[in-house]
DNA sequence: TTTCTAATGTGTGTCAAGTACACAATAGAT
DNA sequence: ATCTATTGTGTACTTGACACACATTAGAAA
């Protein structure tokens, strides 16, 4: 069964591909220009921003159901996803009501249609490298691109308290895994992976100490080369150890700071 | 709108009442005679236990639903309650069917009626006072009661993935919330309340660090009176200052270990 | 009454981790 | 050759976790 290939199929049959009433949100993160960044979709015919998401199909686990949006979003599969809260407000899908974009697009659904009532929604972040990303548009919206999480464009929906809460369990869980893995490109200096943290968690950290601790853990092999940003020490360039990592996370050892 | 009044009811049309395809899970935890108690529901003419569950209203909250259907096994409200995960697989349902149950009970539901349809379900945990429970049936179950943690019976469906997902939560949620102000009784000696980390933990502590790190944490405070428990020195009473806690809660102080 | 036992209240020392801070090394601009 | 901003490395201080010792005491047993 694939995706449904136009609005009115979706508003007028989607019900019988999908399980009504619960649908996935996936706030994906990313670091790029020492921001953390959070892809949003641009829906059509309507003013606001939305996280990428979707139904769940009738026999598809919903944790594969969030790798599949992600994957149809960004283009990459395999990355850290993980389920953080379920939103089960009644009222958090009615405002804004979607038949302004309806109306906008020459369909015609009726008032109880399936994707106007009550949808409870599952909230999943992911972790994925920024360059690695293709964002491409849902059959819902005309823009998909990365915004900074400090300037965030007006959010549809309960969005806004998604990305908070995806964020504020990011920064909890941020000893407990291998953030930069995810986040950074294969080789990354210092300063780099230090001012990751310094991003999610808000608040400066001691270079010297950060080092000392990030090293302490194991997990990260020094590489020869060195990265030439300017008149001054040249930083090394650092690799996650993949071996090492699944040792330190057998011992227990934990992560960040 | 009231509670369905017949299990005939419930299957017809207990869908328009009840948001369809989501209900909730609570694993319910007391402590009792030093051991980990969870409440449990025995199913009516189907052989095995499950945690206490229902369906959400359609104008209702999730986290009030769970409140409600906490409130209508134990008689309790107000206590702490937390979602922790939400089960999405498909089959998680399906196993054992529950038309064993429907023949036994002489109604004839459709194939397609909408409890035997993918359903996922909101898992929370709730913390509550051994003593001021009252364990009440449901309209699907003859027996309500609490089961040691250690000496689980048969579960049906994905009940015992979610016990065991809701204690490694509490484990590691223990450090940061008042366990043993919602799990004992308002005065409680210090043994008591150690011995209630470590059946939670499942590992012995060492009585004297337990002793001063609670103390340290600057929220209990001790009684003057004493219980009686042996043949050797008393141990103070002691209770939570709700004051206290609140500061150490604003000042950023965890609690436990 | 005395003695004994098992559990409780309190204290001390060691070690690891977190935190604050200092100084030498260096790549490129001037 | 000199200067500057940044990096690599090291040291002292403080806090908390953890291991362990000893005096105190309520009731049972003598």
């Amino acid at each position: 069964m694939n995706a449904p290939t136009s609005i009115k199929e979706f508003f007028e049959s989607g019900y019988r591909q999908f399980l009504p009433h619960v649908s996935i949100d996936c706030a994906i993160f990313g670091f790029h220009d020492n921001q953390l960044k959070v892809l949003l979709l641009k829906m059509k015919n309507v003013e606001g921003w939305c996280l990428p998401g979707g139904f769940i199909q009738w026999a598809e686990p919903a944790n594969e159901a969030a790798q599949r949006i992600l994957q149809e979003r960004t283009g990459i599969s395999q990355v850290f996803l993980q389920q953080y809260y379920t939103f089960g407000e009644p009222e958090r899908n009615k405002e804004p009501n979607l038949k302004d974009l309806i109306d906008s697009l020459n369909i015609e659904p009726a008032e109880d249609n399936w994707l106007f009532r009550r949808t409870i929604s599952i909230g999943y972040y992911a972790l994925v490298e920024f360059s690695k990303v293709t964002p491409t548009v849902d059959l819902l919206s005309d823009e998909c691109c990365w915004w900074d999480m400090h300037e965030l464009p007006k959010l549809l929906f309960d969005h806004d308290l998604m990305i908070g809460q995806a964020l504020q369990t990011l920064r909890m869980q941020l000893n407990f895994h291998p953030v930069g893995y995810n986040l950074l490109p294969e080789k990354f200096t210092m300063p780099e992976l230090q001012k990751l943290y310094e991003t999610i968690l808000d608040r400066p950290l001691d270079r010297r100490n950060f080092q000392k601790k990030m090293l302490s853990l194991r997990i990260l092999e020094r590489m020869d080369e060195r990265k030439s940003v300017g008149p001054h020490k040249s930083p090394y360039y650092y690799r996650f150890d993949k071996n090492k990592y699944d040792q330190a996370l057998q011992a227990g050892i934990l992560l960040g700071f």
